[in-house]
DNA sequence: TATTTAATTTAGCATTGACTAAATCAGATA
DNA sequence: TATCTGATTTAGTCAATGCTAAATTAAATA
């Protein structure tokens, strides 16, 4: 899993931006303007998610359009699925560990364990 | 959307904390020895992930366990599928705008025109 | 009730990150 | 080729953020 995908995500504006791309392209004046942010301030948000794989632009004429890879985002939805799937290990031990313990290393004896379940 | 949760998300740790805890619960300091953060640290972050409703703590004797929020993760995962699938509009207008350009306001016959598409 | 201990909170510090203003770039147009 | 213009880059500023160390809290145990 690629965080950096997270962490374009996870701003206001440029979560705001990636709504509007969605639905259509949009220059970076388009977006300034729907954003109300300055034209550089939309740039530097693009090349993240530019970055992230999650945007791409099209020259047109004087123009960049900008829209979602929408591929990329369910690249990001599989992952996110693939978590939500894992299997969950059930721990019905004691307090000092469980069947999963070794994991961490503490064990029971030790004046400060770690639980693990 | 809550942006909070993707936030929540996009930090690297906090995003290994998560996968850790999709498999099982977790009391703080084994999930501080298995990501290599102070006890500190995992606490705020796991402070971060509560706010955001991706995890849930059980006081179990001494130790809280601490566990993904799978349902909060679908919830999540149903949102940007949402935003993967909103409907494209098709812009295929002169370069200074398209059948969608009201959205801006800007006209053809301005100096400085806002692409739409 | 007193003690123990996992967990949290606080203050402080260093880093990251978002924004502005100005300069620069790229490439389409004339 | 020269010009015009949308987009990007750069430098600088301020706020947000992640971490540490120390103090504190909360609650289970003895």
């Amino acid at each position: 899993m690629d965080v950096k995908v997270l962490k374009a995500l996870g701003e206001p504006k440029r979560f705001q931006l990636l709504k509007l791309m969605a639905s259509r392209g949009y220059c970076v004046r388009a977006l300034a303007i729907q954003s109300q942010l300055s034209e550089p301030a939309v740039s530097q948000h693009l090349k993240v998610l530019r970055e992230a794989g999650l945007v791409y632009g099209v020259k047109r004429g004087y123009y960049t359009h900008y829209g979602l890879d929408k591929e990329a985002l369910g690249k990001l939805i599989d992952e996110l699925e693939q978590l939500r799937n894992t299997e969950r290990t059930i721990c019905s031990g004691p307090y000092y560990g469980c069947e999963a313990a070794e994991i961490v290393k503490c064990k029971v004896t030790e004046k400060r364990g770690t639980e693990n379940a």
